[in-house]
DNA sequence: GTGCATGTTTGCACTCTGCGCAAGTATTTT
DNA sequence: AAAATACTTGCGCAGAGTGCAAACATGCAC
């Protein structure tokens, strides 16, 4: 992170971070395969916390209810911090917003299998998997386009004010979701926001 | 393609590929930044149609139906062949999974841009950019999905059945998003596919 | 403490990527 | 035919990523 801030991406080298680490350039490819991992291993860290708090959620709750609380979760200083920082500097840069991709990629997998073993239990029943897929990946979609919008609004401002925004964010694209996005106009947000 | 089939991803570099194209190594990188790239346009072809299809229609469709029309142009043979290719060998392989994610963001944008522009014709009135990026990433991730499905289920076969099989799934991935997902039983698809 | 076993770190060497540069070769324009 | 323009190529270099074997550290038994 501190070479990221002082250098920015891509503007410095494995064996800068070996350096800086204390450790050879041979050592740390024993434990990451690119520089592109270390990086997303922050996005991951921020999914990660989601998911924790969807599995948290009791089993009979509806799963959009559930994503919802999940992703209301994220909207605090300490975790969003680094992915805010993150994503200010990765916006325009494709090296960034490639393993974010892939971080991104890797929890819709991890909804996927969450809400299958939810579904799982209860009833012996087959499971569609078109309705697994199709809404695990659109809740990822949604809360990434909340994100989206917080940071080209607020600029990864960390502020109360902002972060009630994002919540809010979080929830609208939620309720659009589960209202199959009304259908119609696009220019009445459910809910006005300061 | 060939090298693929043949050698299998990952098992041949660049200076192959020129040499199969008759080129030189340092002609092949004034078009191409990277291998990914050139597997990538493979899929990015594949979703041009689809966005092709979606510009195509009518500005007073809501926009679910269009994206619905648009995808299911994507069931025919000489569209998927390429792409049920790529996907049978990338299952599993990290590379081309990761270039078909870059592939499938891109069009996630471009379906903003076009679904703005429809919407900016006609009101005045500002555009709900939380809806917009909610809406055109969910679409995106049913589309995905319902490939996801499909590839799973039919292994990328391309008989008129399985064809029509991928069709329904598509159609139906689109009447989850526009139904909020029903919010109840996973275990019922909205029809019966022989 | 000595010796041994296991695990980690490192240097070395090599292949491959990606790109700037300048010289070469076509193609088109005048 | 000469000049302008576009495209291709070879060369050289910095950097990624990895196998291998030597060096080093750590823990354990005796």
């Amino acid at each position: 992170m501190d070479l990221l801030r002082t250098r920015g991406p891509g503007n410095f080298t494995v064996e800068d971070i070996a350096e800086a680490a204390g450790i050879s350039r041979r050592t740390f490819f024993n434990y990451f395969a690119s520089t592109e991992v270390v990086i997303a291993s922050v996005t991951h860290g921020f999914l990660d916390k989601a998911l924790q708090q969807f599995r948290l959620r009791p089993a009979g709750e509806p799963i959009l209810e559930s994503a919802r609380a999940a992703l209301v979760e994220l909207a605090d200083p300490m975790t969003v911090a680094p992915i805010a920082e993150l994503y200010s500097m990765g916006q325009a840069n494709p090296m960034l917003s490639r393993s974010e991709l892939e971080a991104w990629d890797h929890c819709t997998v991890e909804i996927i299998d969450a809400a299958r073993e939810r579904f799982a239990q209860g009833s012996g029943v087959e499971i569609d998997e078109l309705y697994l897929r199709a809404l695990a990946g659109s809740i990822i979609s949604c809360g990434k386009a909340a994100m989206d919008v917080w940071f080209a609004r607020c600029g990864g401002d960390l502020s109360p004010d902002s972060l009630s925004n994002l919540r809010q964010l979080l929830i609208d694209s939620m309720s659009l979701l589960g209202s199959g996005f009304a259908s119609h106009s696009p220019a009445t947000p459910s809910q006005d926001r300061h």
